[in-house]
RNA sequence: GGAGGAAUACCCAAGUGGUUGAAGGGACCGGUUUCGAAAACCGGCAGGGGUCACAAGCCCGCGCGGGUUCAAAUCCUGCUUCCUCCGCCA
């Protein structure tokens, strides 16, 4: 959510900023009228409730003294009416306001480059090269299946498309990837590692941003008023919802794995293959609260944080960063990383790392106090992906697939998967 | 799922319609005292919105939402969370 002060101070910077993201955002103009009009109505009724409560005070008063109050009570149940009616003005106007306010996307950095799609994204670095092959590469699905660890066709049966079970070695490389990011994580990279439930409420679902204007992309729980998490940033965001932080818990580092739950409204036809897009994918997240002068040294150091898995798993990457159209909903500034696959011969998203600012923090009210005494402010909340799991498998299995159908396990990996140093053909 | 009980500011806690439009204690912050500290004493101490200078005053505020009343922490009502017991259960 923006803040309205700084929209009344600055309108037409903040509509040719929003308007970077490729929509006009006149709405805005609206808005600061509403605005104007609700502050008047605000000043009126509350010195009618002024009048209200100084006359009741008196009215018990003089009932002490056994006098007669009725006229200064008709009088204040004459005031009442015009505080009903006005309050139902303000109710009506704030309502208008605030239905425009939860839909408006947060204000690029300054710095972000304009853009209209992911082709005005800037390459910032790149990391690794990918590998040479003295064969044709397969695509990680035929590569999972020859290997008999990913079914894609027991997924569809059992559930439906965009669903994949993993088998044996499959299975296990899953999740050895989750413990071996946790692990890096937490005990590298000071991240305490949070497990929170996989459904939250709608209030969570607004706090980060996904509601009111996603809800195709979400899977509801019906008849609850649950939503399975389409990232482990909603819950783990939403943990320090209303509350307020101590300066010395700050900054705040959460690392999760949860799977991810995602309807893919919108994607028919995009990915249909392989494991790249599914409904239920695995992820480790990052998440951190820190002060606004901190938050894009932050966004560095997570990011860094992210790239620090698939430079321990050797697999070449490159990190852009999203040009104002390409950018999500909630965030300001946004580096994706993305995985060389060679099969696609091209890199492609395996994480996506957000500075929010304080769009997060004033949806879901989360606050922190520089001092004992000090006025409370929002916190700057991120988040990025560290990493997307199910994509980590495809890399791993298109970079380090070897002709005769095998994969070998990286060094990293081995560990986690009981010292197997490659995952042939085993049909059990 | 059934039956009871509870929810007050950082913590404990008083308070069943009007000098409580939130007592008292602890913690915390500032001060006095002290060589320094402790103790004692004095003072401060929930958050938010509007006007506006982030001042004063005013409005809101006792888990959350409605309602009754001139007036609600206090009465009615719906919900949430926690506790105790019963049932079921990984």
């Amino acid at each position: 959510m923006l803040d309205i002060k700084l929209i009344r101070e600055n309108p037409e910077e903040i509509i040719r900023r929003l308007q970077t993201r490729g929509a006009d955002f006149l709405v805005i103009r609206d808005i600061l009228k509403w605005d104007e009009e609700r502050r008047l109505l605000l000043t009126e009724v509350e010195v009618k409730k002024n009048f209200r409560n100084e006359a009741s005070k008196r009215i018990g008063l003089l009932k002490r003294e056994g006098r007669d109050t009725s006229d200064i009570m008709r009088e204040v149940a004459d005031t009442n009416d015009k505080i009903v009616e006005l309050d139902n003005k303000v109710a009506i106007i704030e309502d208008k306001i605030q239905k425009i306010m939860t839909i408006l996307p947060n204000v690029p950095r300054e710095t972000v480059k304009v853009g209209t799609s992911d082709a005005d994204n800037r390459e910032v670095r790149k990391w690794g090269n990918p590998r040479v092959f003295d064969f044709e590469p397969k695509a990680h699905w035929d590569i999972g299946t020859g290997l008999d660890i990913l079914d894609f066709e027991r997924g569809a049966k059992i559930t439906g498309a965009r669903f994949t079970v993993y088998k044996g070695a499959g299975a296990r490389l899953e999740r050895a990837i989750i413990n071996f990011m946790l692990d890096l994580h937490t005990e590298n990279h000071g991240y305490t590692e949070m497990l929170p439930p996989f459904m939250v409420n709608a209030q969570s679902m607004f706090g980060t941003g996904q509601l009111p204007k996603f809800e195709e992309d979400l899977f509801k729980v019906t008849p609850f008023d649950y939503y399975l998490v389409p990232t482990a940033e909603v819950p783990v965001t939403n943990l320090h919802a209303n509350e307020i932080l101590a300066m010395d818990q700050m900054p705040v580092y959460y690392t999760a794995y949860t799977p991810c739950f995602r309807a893919e409204a919108g994607a028919a036809g995009r990915d249909t293959r392989g494991i790249i897009r599914q409904h239920q994918f695995n992820k480790v997240e990052l998440v951190k609260f820190t002060t606004p002068e901190s938050s894009y040294d932050e966004l560095e150091k997570l990011t860094n944080n992210a790239e620090e898995v698939l430079r321990r798993l050797n697999l070449p990457y490159r990190v852009v960063e999203l040009c104002t159209g390409d950018m999500g909903f909630s965030s300001a500034m946004t580096y994706d990383i993305e995985v060389w696959l060679p099969a696609f011969a091209t890199y492609r998203e395996i994480s996506s790392c957000s500075n929010f600012e304080d769009f997060q923090a004033r949806r879901a009210n989360i606050r922190f106090r520089r001092e004992a005494k000090g006025k409370p402010e929002y916190v700057h909340t991120l988040n990025g992906s560290g990493l997307a799991v199910g994509r980590t498998v495809a890399a791993i299995l298109e970079n380090y697939q070897n002709a005769d159908g095998s994969v070998t396990i990286p060094d990293a990996l081995r560990p986690y998967m009981g010292g197997l140093e490659v995952i042939a053909f085993n049909k059990k």
